[in-house]
DNA sequence: TACTATGCGGAGCGTAGGTTCCGGATCAAG
DNA sequence: CTTGATCCGGAACCTACGCTCCGCATAGTA
């Protein structure tokens, strides 16, 4: 496996030298500043709709750049697509954690799964961290998903605690049902099943013995 | 676009031409079908463990054979890894047929699924076309798949008889919900977080309400 | 406007891996 | 054993793709 890097050091890492140390403090140039917001933004779609098997000259493309220009700004393939997946992480923390505040945990619990489920469909990298929630590689990613596990671990605390969720289901095995759910979600279903369908099996499976509601 | 595949096969799907009439009509020699089998046992093993990725190279040397000979026997890598799959959906679908003859309706169906996770795990590429069940494209897969789907809906259909199953549930979700744990419980996941464990509570989803009885 | 640091595009390099080719080995029929 | 068909190995070929390089363009500044 490659050791991944932070993006924003190309590398060099005994001597920062001036021109690393410059780059760190000034601001990036006007342009470049646009110029990485459009490649991110190519990026996510391209990623969301081609997979991660997408050529870095399709998303320069798409951004409407040269490839150099998607270089300068992430060393390397792996450091674009993380920095996308760790946007999307952290949207969903946030997410999570303003759902935290709700007063059914039930459906504070129940909704942010749903939720989750919506926006990793079709998003195989994300589907995929989520499915590594506790063993990943990664550093700045890693943290991230451990904040995100703690914020369903209290959703799910509460919903236990509240009796809509059986007692001996752990973030872990919620984090491998959605994961999976998006996954087989992913591969163009026929329309008949849904995630949304299997999800709402999965959630009859969560609920305590005897206690499911929904239709 | 397609990864791992070079795009540029034209394919011809027409005329099959003399070789390929003559291939079908005179046997192997003795060497040619030795080699053939060992390709077809070194490839699933090497699939199930490096998964699709795995360079055709590779294939070879754990067969203790040239690359031409694979060549020589599946005309593409893709052919190769089809023919893998047939064979594994194909002793898929045995087990489910002897399981139907089953006593307990219920058991028979959740033991085959639990053969299916179990076979299943580890094996993206088996997990991938469970979840294409309806909308594969090629045909020989697609074909046993529909044969795999038939099975299963006689399962299904003789567990929900007697009640051991929800009635609104049907073999496209089935295959979601087993596809999917399969591939995510496939990322390592923490150890306490098996796909059986996962199945267990889809299991008990899938059971009409009020009516779980495992632990 | 003039000047420099910064950024840009995209041709080109190196590598990986799928596929082909062909001289030699092997099988099997006579 | 001879002989032709069949098959074998693996070097070579070719395309795709990650990444680098460098001459030109532009932003920022005086």
């Amino acid at each position: 496996m490659v050791p991944l890097v932070n993006p924003q050091v190309p590398m060099t890492p005994a001597e920062p030298g001036p021109r690393a140390a410059d780059r760190r403090s000034r601001p990036l140039r006007a342009d470049a500043r646009r110029n990485r917001e459009r490649v991110l933004e190519a990026a996510e779609l391209v990623l969301a709709s081609e997979g991660m098997s997408v050529p870095i000259d399709e998303v320069a493309r798409r951004a409407g750049v040269g490839v150099g220009t998607v270089y300068r700004q992430f060393p390397t393939k792996e450091a674009l697509f993380e920095a996308i997946l760790l946007r999307r992480l952290e949207r969903l923390l946030e997410e999570a954690r303003s759902r935290g505040a709700a007063a059914d945990p039930g459906e504070a619990f129940f909704g942010f799964l749903e939720h989750l489920v919506e926006v990793a469909t079709s998003k195989r990298d994300l589907a995929d961290a989520l499915s590594r929630a506790g063993i990943d590689i990664e550093a700045s990613v890693s943290s991230v998903i451990q904040e995100l596990a703690g914020a369903l671990e209290e959703l799910l605390g509460r919903a236990q605690r509240s009796g809509a969720v059986r007692d001996d289901v752990g973030t872990p095995e919620l984090f491998g049902l959605v994961a999976g759910t998006c996954m087989a979600a992913d591969r163009r279903f026929p329309a008949a099943c849904t995630p949304q369908r299997m999800l709402g099996i999965v959630f009859d499976g969560l609920r305590p013995a005897g206690r499911r509601d929904g239709g």
